[in-house]
DNA sequence: GTAATTTTTGCAACCGATTGCAATATCATA
DNA sequence: TATGATATTGCAATCGGTTGCAAAAATTAC
């Protein structure tokens, strides 16, 4: 019997002989009704069943409680973390969390932005795709003032606000660990250099040599996916290499371990031959053996404060005055650099 | 100066002179249009930076183009790639989708769904938490004809339609294998008995044993949060199991790796002493050494499904005819039970 | 008891698209 | 040219809350 017709606020105030105004706004804790009214709306509207139309609302009042996230690709240990993270802050504070990929493309990305802004998303939360150029497709949104937060992959630019970590100095920590073990000819696996987190990590490591003295040698770089397949091909060229390396310096940790993996498989020893560094602290770094040096960061954190940070800037002006937001990084020495 | 206000179908009707029915018709290629009035709107549109307003239309409509998922945690591997799985199928249709977590508990479960239920999604794909005891939660949506279709961890219900795999098989082929490995004192590491996953697991370990005249022995199975906690806790049982077990089938890889490390660190050899198997075929199977022999399941795959399959429900008479689907698995043997 | 305030509540115009039905325009046919 | 058939387009009601402003009711002041 009432699984045809929606309870709507008019049948409420009829039942009340209230007008709809009066119930509307009883239903939201409006000071201008009378207590006692407000608890009379609510009991009913409780008892009728009723339920907020959260279009008719957001057709009017132009807010959708919604946030948006775009993402490279959800299945990766580092993002999915991430993402509980936001979730976890946004469903607490009332929103909902709209999700979609970019499969690391550009074109992918724009669209999914496109969706977002006809979501009419409150806020968008973005990790940038490996292949992303400029970031022209936020300015629809931008325009309108909904803020936009970049994590993790960020675009360096003075109107954004991003939350990251200092790659830079990661990468430098990473690489100044296999120096002091006596490393000397270290290999760095990287990704897109387009992509602030992996042209930083590439800087952190030059600087690093640079400090002892080490030149610079091109030929150690290996761009490539960071995916297992990219990290077996690292190894073949690595094992091609003369003179061998003795350190690798890994972007994240399944290139690493894939890399590793292939290596052991050829015979070299690890770390004795060649010390390995990771990167993201991933679970298949405490797996491999021996276990993976890694620089560990806060994934979920990360999520929390990147949704945190978005929320306010909803609540407040709109526009948010903190420009970048550094969180912090730890190098978690493991067997896979550690020299006895 | 377009900074400020929204373009709506009736500007564009104003400046082509027609009505606001004749653009909306034309903007969705009403047949009705004549063809040439049809580019004409949409022309107008795009230059004028008409954005459809999503709201109007659902207040209309009563259709959000909305998915909902609710699932235990988004951060473990097979689920992520559910995930991913069903955000491609759903984005592709031009579906939006809400994620939320219940954290393994009943109550943010019961929550999550009167999220989705207020959001008023078309559809609602669920994995059910450890602990929700019933299905109840759902009543709402299902008397609204608002299909619902859970994956993975299932309630057997007969007015449900569910995506799953064969679980008392695949715990009877895990089981059987170690058998045939010679193994005839089998741990199993399974999880809560709530869930079919899990329950089904072991029915099947069951199977297997009964079938090659071995009698069930209840200290054997050992329940648990199935992480990697519960991984290493389980080693502490095993280890003290007296005569000890030369076999262990877990109801996932994770606590199957953790459990053999620490194995390995208490000086059991690996497959020679205790033989393992595990179940998600999750990237750490193949870092763990030996590697783990374990049961594959198409994650992408049943998320792509279970989507497909709920957006025909919805497009279609909103009820389907299925009751359960079942995708293959497969036991993918490594070293980690095979005996040379 | 009446005027001046302060509380409460209601009126009615939105928000922007959708859709059944009616009206008009166009074309073919007699 | 009249007439019926068909192709196009418009009218106006509707979806369900929200909100500025006015009106009514209750309270206080004089």
């Amino acid at each position: 019997m009432d699984g045809k017709k929606e309870v709507t606020i008019y049948d409420i105030a009829e039942k009340l002989d209230l007008s709809p105004a009066t119930v509307s706004r009883g239903l939201k804790d409006h000071p201008a009704i009378r207590k006692e009214t407000r608890k009379r709306i609510k009991d009913t509207a409780q008892l009728m069943g009723y339920q907020n139309n959260l279009f008719a609302s957001n057709l009017r009042s132009k807010k959708t409680n919604t946030i948006g996230i775009i993402i490279p690709r959800i299945n990766s240990y580092f993002m999915s973390t991430v993402i509980s993270g936001i979730e976890h802050v946004v469903n607490a504070q009332g929103y909902s969390l709209i999700i979609s990929q970019s499969q690391e493309t550009f074109e992918k990305e724009i669209k999914n932005v496109t969706t977002m802004y006809n979501s009419r998303v409150d806020g968008l939360l973005v990790s940038l795709s490996y292949t992303t150029e400029n970031i022209q497709h936020f300015e629809a949104l931008l325009r309108k003032k909904i803020p936009v937060i970049f994590f993790d992959r960020v675009f360096d630019d003075p109107t954004c606000t991003n939350v990251v970590i200092d790659n830079t100095k990661a990468g430098y920590d990473a690489t100044l660990h296999l120096l002091e073990q006596g490393r000397r000819r270290i290999v760095h696996l990287c990704g897109h250099l387009n992509r602030n987190t992996y042209a930083d990590r590439l800087k952190g490591y030059r600087m690093a040599l640079q400090e002892k003295g080490i030149a610079y040698d091109e030929t150690l770089v290996i761009v490539n996916p960071l995916n297992e397949q990219g990290g077996i091909e690292a190894a073949q060229r690595i094992l091609q290499l003369d003179p061998h390396p003795d350190g690798i310096f890994a972007a994240n940790d399944s290139s690493a371990v894939a890399c590793m993996q292939e290596l052991k498989a050829a015979g070299i020893r690890i770390p004795e031959d060649i010390a390995v560094v990771g990167f993201n602290n991933d679970p298949i770094a405490r797996v491999i053996e021996p276990n993976l040096t890694t620089i560990h960061y806060p994934g979920y954190e990360m999520g929390q404060i990147a949704a945190t940070t978005l929320i306010n800037t909803i609540h407040n002006s709109r526009t948010s005055p903190i420009n970048t937001l550094v969180l912090k990084h730890e190098l978690l020495v493991r067997e896979s650099s550690r020299i006895k």
